[in-house]
DNA sequence: TTTCCATCTTTACACTGTCAGGATTGTGCC
DNA sequence: GGCACAATCCTGACAGTGTAAAGATGGAAA
């Protein structure tokens, strides 16, 4: 943005490339997704990101890292203006979880939807550890013990990110924001573990 | 397979291009799919494919098309073989949904995560909508009557389906096959209407 | 038989990811 | 301060991709 014309070294550009690999993912989408054109984005020659990434994989997979971290936050933030209920906490969730499709539906897509990334990843792994877990653990202290009672959950909510961010769930495209929680919740409710 | 060496007008090029395009979308993933593989597989010169599709597009709506016509039968499978009740059919129709994610997950992946396929194409369309209308009526068969029975049925199992086929419900990765079965029976009735 | 047209091939071009080698700049050591 | 070294970035090249244009082939209608 505010930067001069210095081509080498100027310091940041592994966070600038991320940053421009994630506005092209949001652009034209995982499909036509270009190492070029992320490089010529971010105001460097096609060959700078290998430095820094390795390959096309080792950039999606950076990002995919840095994707689950939001991801969980965007849970979180809801949670966090939730009721303190497990049950509650619970369903604030699954608002989040499909808030974070719904705002970035590729970077959405490219967590869950895509082989891209390489899910061998040490920082891939423990970013999408660290959002299993918490999900795990908001089940068990809503009283979810079985298998059963955690895919529910995370299956419904999965399932209504995925649906809501293709834009296939035709009843709710005429829906508001609020209409779209309600029923959301409505949802999410049905499937939360009841002693 | 048992052609012999006759190049020109062979006459169903067009269903052995969607036959290997399937073949080569099952073997390298929708991320490496390529055309010139796909006329390659056929026995054809690469730019073969256009005159019958159009484009890499083209040929990707029309497998999307047969796709969803298989992705429906899949689920008529299930529920041939299920009690005639409504909310029996509702989880039969869900184990079908997840059959076919299991079975053909990167086809499964290109009718509901890509945006290759060109979704106002009216083959496409038509198969899609085939199958929206075939799980509406079950919803309401089993007494579904809000936007919130209809959204909880498809989003579990398209949830479950999508998790699945992805490998990423590591809890059930050790189920046998009943046993998985046996779960997404257990989620489904949680979200089946009850009157 | 002759003409026409659908079908398929050949050729060419722009774009892509990746690799090798060269240019530039910051950094530790004397 | 001056210098070798390593990190960083660029240039150039290559194989592979999708697509368009133009030519070759063979079936079918006249």
């Amino acid at each position: 943005m505010s930067d001069e014309p210095k081509p080498y070294h100027h310091g940041d550009l592994r966070a600038v490339l991320l940053h421009a690999a994630e506005a092209e993912l949001a652009e034209r989408g995982i499909e036509a997704f270009s190492l070029r054109s992320v490089a010529k984005r971010a105001g460097v020659s096609h060959a700078a990101p290998a430095h820094h990434f390795g390959d096309a994989g080792g950039l999606l997979t950076a990002l995919a890292a840095q994707g689950f971290q939001q991801f969980l936050a965007a849970q979180m933030a809801r949670e966090a203006v939730a009721p303190p209920d497990p049950p509650a906490q619970l369903v604030a969730a699954g608002l989040g979880y499909v808030d974070f499709a719904l705002e970035r539906p590729a970077l959405f897509r490219l967590l869950f939807g895509s082989s891209r990334p390489e899910y061998g990843n040490a920082d891939l792994l423990r970013a999408a550890e660290a959002a299993y877990l918490h999900l795990v653990h908001l089940v068990q202290a809503a009283g979810g013990r079985t298998v059963a009672d955690e895919a529910a959950v995370w299956a419904t909510a999965h399932g209504l990110a995925d649906l809501l961010a293709a834009g296939r769930l035709r009843s709710v495209g005429s829906f508001s924001a609020v209409e779209r929680d309600a029923m959301i919740r409505g949802v999410m409710e049905r499937v939360v573990p009841r002693p």
